[in-house]
This record gives C-alpha cells, sequence and structure tokens, in this order.
DNA sequence: AATTAAATTTCGCCT
DNA sequence: AGGCGAAGTTTAATT
C-alpha cells in the first residue's frame, strides 16, 4: 500500500511515477511538494504567463496551491484553499497539474517537463497558534485599564455601529464628554485620520454634548498631527506589544485573585 | 565536495546531519526545504506562539522563510526575504533554525525536535512572469481608446496630483466638461466613491467649468450606486480582462500598422 | 528613509 | 452569500 506511508519521496523520476506519486498525494489529502522545471499559467481574475524555470510547487491538504520562485516571499503564482478541482495528467514528456475553482471562476495551470524531486507527506498538526499585540488586544487593554487612554475615561461601549462603520472604542471622559476612539496597531496615516473624522461627524449629529475624538496608535505619519489639529482632533500614543503586556498582567492578577479568594 | 550539487536529499536524517545540511544550503544561496515536528515563536512587530506539530520550513536563496502548516494559502510565521541573518544549530536532541533581522526588529525561531526531510535546491530560474488585466492596465486601454469609457471623451493627463492623492484620469467630454475617472480592477466599494468625491471637490474648488465624476470598475458593492446618485457621481461599467485584451489588440494592430507601412 | 496605493491580496467576522 | 475591515499584511513606486 503505497498511500498509506506518512511521507513518500521520488528523486527524480520519470513523468509517470511523478503523475502517480502527485495523484496519489492530492486524493490523500497529503501535503504535496514537487521540484521541477516548469511553465506556469494562471487565467481568472487577472490572467499571467510564468515561462520556464525550475520552481517549487506545493499542494496542501485543503487544495490550496502555491508556485514558489527561488526568491521572495510571495508565491509567484497560486490558488487559495477550498473547493478546488485538480487535475495530474502526463502529456509526452510533460506533466500538467492543473487546479480549477469556481468561486471566483480560476484556474492555474503548472506545466512540468522535468521533475527533479516529488514528496508526499502527511503531517500531523494540532498545535495551537497564538497571536499577541494584534488590533484587538489593544482595544482590550484600554476597556480592562481605561488610564490606559488617559485618567478618568470610561468606555461605555465598543464595535459601536455608526453612520459608515464601527467605533472602535467610545465613552466618555472626566468631564462627562462623550469620547470616540480609533486604534491602529502600527503608524497611523492620513486615512485613519480622516475614519475618525468621519466617525465624530456621524456621532456629533445624533448628541448635543460635546463630542472628542481620539486616535490610538503607536506612532503617527508625517502629516497626520496637523491634519488631527486641524480636524480638531487628538493623538495617544500606545504601543501594542505593551498594550499585550498589560492583558497578560491583567490576566495574571485576575487569576491571583481568584487563587486568593478560593 | 558536497555544497556544488544543485540538489541534496536528505531522509530522516539526524539532528547533526540536518544541521550540517541546512547551514549549507542556507550559506550555498540554495533553496532549503525542511520537513519535521517542530515549535515556532516569533517576536518583532507582533509576537506569536505556535505549539508542537508537523510542519514544512522553507528557506530560499534570499533570506525568505516560511513555515507552512499542512492548509491555508498563508504561512503560519515567515519572514520577508533581505537582511536576515540565520542560526543554526544542535541542541541535544532539538535543531533550532533562527532568522533575525533588524529593520523591522524582528525573529522568527524554529525549533524542531523531529525531523523528517531536508531537501537543499540550486532553483535555475530566469523565466519571465507576465500579469495582465491590472489597474494600470484598465487606465492605459482607457487613455489608448477613450471610447471604452464613453463616446467622445479625451484625456488632458493621468496620475494627475490634486489634494489628496492622484486622479487616475483626468479629461473632458464631448460638451467640454471636466471629467474626473476613478479606476477599480474589482467590485468598487463605498470607499471608491468616497475617494471620487473627494477629488471631484478638489477640483471643483480650481475651475468654474462643470466637473463630473464617473467611477470605473467591473461593478459595485450594494449601495454603491445609490451613493454616487446622492453625490451626483457616475458609473461605468468596465472588465479588467476586456481592457487587456483591448490592449494586446491595440499593440498588434500598431504592429500591423507598422508592418503595412514598411 | 518615508509615504502611498495596489494586490489574482487572504482571512475572519458579521449580517 | 456578500460586505467590511484587519493583517507581523508584502511589494512596488515615488518623494
Amino acid at each position: 500500500m503505497p498511500g498509506s506511508k506518512s511521507m513518500n519521496v521520488l528523486v527524480r523520476p520519470n513523468i509517470r511515477d511523478a503523475e502517480t506519486a502527485i495523484s496519489e498525494g492530492i486524493l490523500g489529502k497529503m501535503v504535496v511538494l514537487v521540484a521541477g522545471r516548469c511553465r506556469v499559467q494562471y487565467v481568472g481574475r487577472a490572467k499571467s504567463n510564468l515561462e520556464p524555470g525550475e520552481r517549487i510547487l506545493i499542494i496542501k491538504a485543503d487544495g490550496s496551491l502555491l508556485v514558489h520562485r527561488s526568491v521572495g516571499y510571495e508565491p509567484v503564482n497560486w490558488m487559495p484553499g477550498g473547493d478546488v478541482f485538480y487535475n495530474v495528467q502526463a502529456k509526452e514528456q510533460t506533466l500538467q497539474v492543473r487546479a480549477q475553482r469556481k468561486k471566483p471562476a480560476e484556474t492555474v495551470n503548472v506545466m512540468f517537463d522535468e521533475i527533479q524531486l516529488v514528496v508526499s507527506l502527511l503531517l500531523s498538526d494540532v498545535g495551537e497558534f497564538s497571536l499577541y499585540a494584534s488590533e484587538e488586544d489593544m482595544q482590550r487593554a484600554i476597556l480592562l485599564k481605561p488610564d490606559l487612554l488617559e485618567e478618568g475615561f470610561r468606555p461605555i461601549s465598543y464595535e459601536k455601529k455608526v453612520a459608515p462603520g464601527f467605533v472602535d472604542v467610545y465613552g466618555e471622559d472626566k468631564d462627562g464628554k462623550f469620547v470616540v476612539v480609533e486604534i491602529k496597531r502600527k503608524t497611523a496615516g492620513k486615512e485613519a485620520a480622516m475614519q475618525l473624522a468621519r466617525y465624530i461627524e456621524a456621532v456629533r449629529g445624533r448628541t448635543n454634548r460635546e463630542v472628542r475624538g481620539i486616535l490610538v496608535a503607536p506612532g503617527t505619519g508625517k502629516d497626520v498631527l496637523r491634519t488631527l489639529a486641524v480636524l480638531g482632533l487628538e493623538y495617544k500614543h500606545l504601543d501594542p506589544r505593551r498594550c499585550a503586556e498589560t492583558l497578560t498582567r491583567v490576566r495574571t492578577k485576575k487569576l491571583a485573585d481568584f487563587l486568593e479568594e478560593s
């Protein structure tokens, strides 16, 4: 039973053997690696052509396909996973791997005329992935410790829907003024300032109370501070990493409190 | 001379041999593939942790690093290529591959406790990559055949700088009214409408002539047509693929004319 | 070096 | 199923 092994390796196989190995790998929901000389054509949302050269083709268990050149973070051609239909067939001295999906309608065609390596693998992987210091972490940190924004700030709601979209955090300051907070996890450009301005306008149209707008980010682009000033908005420096640490500290403290109470 | 071969394959190597093969692969600017059980930690712009599991590690000739799980288009961890410093070392029964760069300061740490496969390859690849049906193609198509936008349209300039950014195409219609064109290669959302509105405002502030705004795209989002109507703007359906074909046709025609003249 | 906008963006969340 | 926004977005172009 060739398909039951967790790893198959073919070094410089002939076209026929490569065809079989790749087909079985895809059918068996394995991860398939192919190294060889190929031409690649894509037709779908756009259209592309890649002239012959040596690349690495990866087909994953969910049907996703990647063609990688020898440099670059991004694949030169690809197909995201999902409902992808594969067709693998030897044609004389070439091997064609075609990936096709319906929505959006697109096709990637990889044509090998030389194959150096075919590997198929069954990867056993249930390890959890955790990411810290996202924009959501910053939001949660402010909600848990509002003083991170400013002393006396009290959150009322978050992800509140207003005219064009959602306000990240919404609350009031120590003087009872409404505060609209826009959070960015990295240096904020003028688009962020404009976004906040639009939210502010929407909120001001609904209340007679004074409304402040605060852009929270680890930094600002060149003219952003001036743009904010012109629009009557404010800026508060806040580092996403520090927010993540704050969250950890709060969680730890909560745990300590819990243990103490027990 | 082990480093001079164009492909090395190690199946289930011990830690020491894997260390050597990976180090030499990186030093030799080869593409290195490693399949094995690993834990991955990232610290930099954010922070992440990936618990142990079987994955594929790819290190490319330019120093870029990818860690791929068995599913998904995107790598779970990565490092873009450039000035990346690598450290590969065996520690008892584990193998650590660390990638580090200065700007931005970040580190990816891949720790293997089991290695199924190590492959290093020298990929010979000079094949040209061509992409059609980009937004730029749409712009060029309109400039070459202005009737694609509307009968009688005459372009004056493109990528013209106005207040907040650049107008894609700028011209006048058969009645002498100014026309500002905003191009989107895919379904246009309300952001596109807003963008066009801002450009229109900027242009109107500079002239007494009537100014029309046309959003060009292969489709529109839900409320975009109504938003455009409210703002006094127009929509013109145009398919990026058709634009690309138009370009090809024009080029072919130009060539035919040239041959005829000769 | 900083900024801006596009991308076959992908991905997740929510209506 | 479509709309919306975030992403360790990356990448290329322009100042």
